[in-house]
RNA sequence: ACCUGUUCAUACUGGA
């Protein structure tokens, strides 16, 4: 069983749909039973490929078995749905997911992000609030992602007062919450808001990737400041 | 015992 699980696993890397799937069904009602982890694998691979309709129904196939869905199963699925668009299945599916009591914050954080890219803001405030009345704690992906969607909008004062209330709840951001603001206030031409969180990013013990450096080059360049620009590449560099 | 391992976030950059 392991060694088929991870000869799948493998497949999956590769993108080699056809043979994972002439592999699953020749599996299929055999002695050797693929766990839930393979399977979750597995769906992915084909959410990625655009084929949700065949990874939902080895979702229901699991149901059953030994082998039962669990969250990364759901919550897979659920991304997937949402990212092809399919808000009709992500919904119904998230519905059938809360009377299974098999929601966590990933599952909301997963709507949340399918309604932003969606530029749904009202659904996403919405769910965002509800969330928390049903008692799940908003994390620092969920905060990142409502954060996006507010600069999508143009909106950088509620982006900023999340921001604020994420820190005031204990909740740290990380790289991609300082990367996510300071790539809003760049695109709002606040400059300064923006170099500032670089400092503050420091200050609090998170290191700038590569692509902190990206964005606010980037920007150094398009403002004209060639030797502004250069000097962040140095420090880029200096800093590995 | 501990860590890692399948799910969600960044309008950066690159590859075919």
């Amino acid at each position: 069983n392991v060694a088929y699980g991870s000869l799948i696993e493998r497949l999956c890397d590769k993108g080699k749909i056809n043979d994972v799937l002439d592999l699953l069904s020749f599996m299929e009602g055999g002695p050797c039973n693929l766990d839930t982890r393979t399977h979750n694998v597995v769906l992915k691979l084909l959410c990625r490929a655009g084929r949700t309709d065949q990874a939902f129904k080895i979702l229901k196939h699991m149901s059953p078995k030994a082998c039962l869905p669990d969250y990364f199963s759901y919550n897979t699925m659920l991304d997937g749905f949402s990212k092809a668009g399919q808000f009709k299945e992500a919904t119904s599916l998230f519905r059938e997911m809360v009377d299974k009591g098999c929601v966590d914050v990933v599952s909301y954080n997963t709507m949340l992000n399918g309604l932003s890219k969606a530029g749904r803001l009202r659904e996403a405030s919405y769910l965002f609030r509800h969330m928390a009345e049903k008692g799940y704690i908003a994390n620092v992906w969920t905060y990142t992602t409502m954060i996006t969607l507010y600069f999508q909008q143009g909106k950088m004062d509620e982006a900023i007062d999340l921001f604020d209330e994420m820190i005031n709840k204990g909740c740290n951001p990380n790289v991609t919450t300082y990367n996510t603001m300071i790539g809003g206030f760049l695109l709002q031409r606040k400059v300064d808001e923006a170099l500032l969180l670089v400092s503050a990013m420091i200050d609090t013990g998170c290191s700038p990737d590569a692509r902190t450096y990206n964005i606010v080059i980037k920007e150094a360049l398009q403002e004209g400041k060639e030797d502004d620009a250069t000097a962040l590449l140095s420090e880029m560099i200096v800093n590995g």
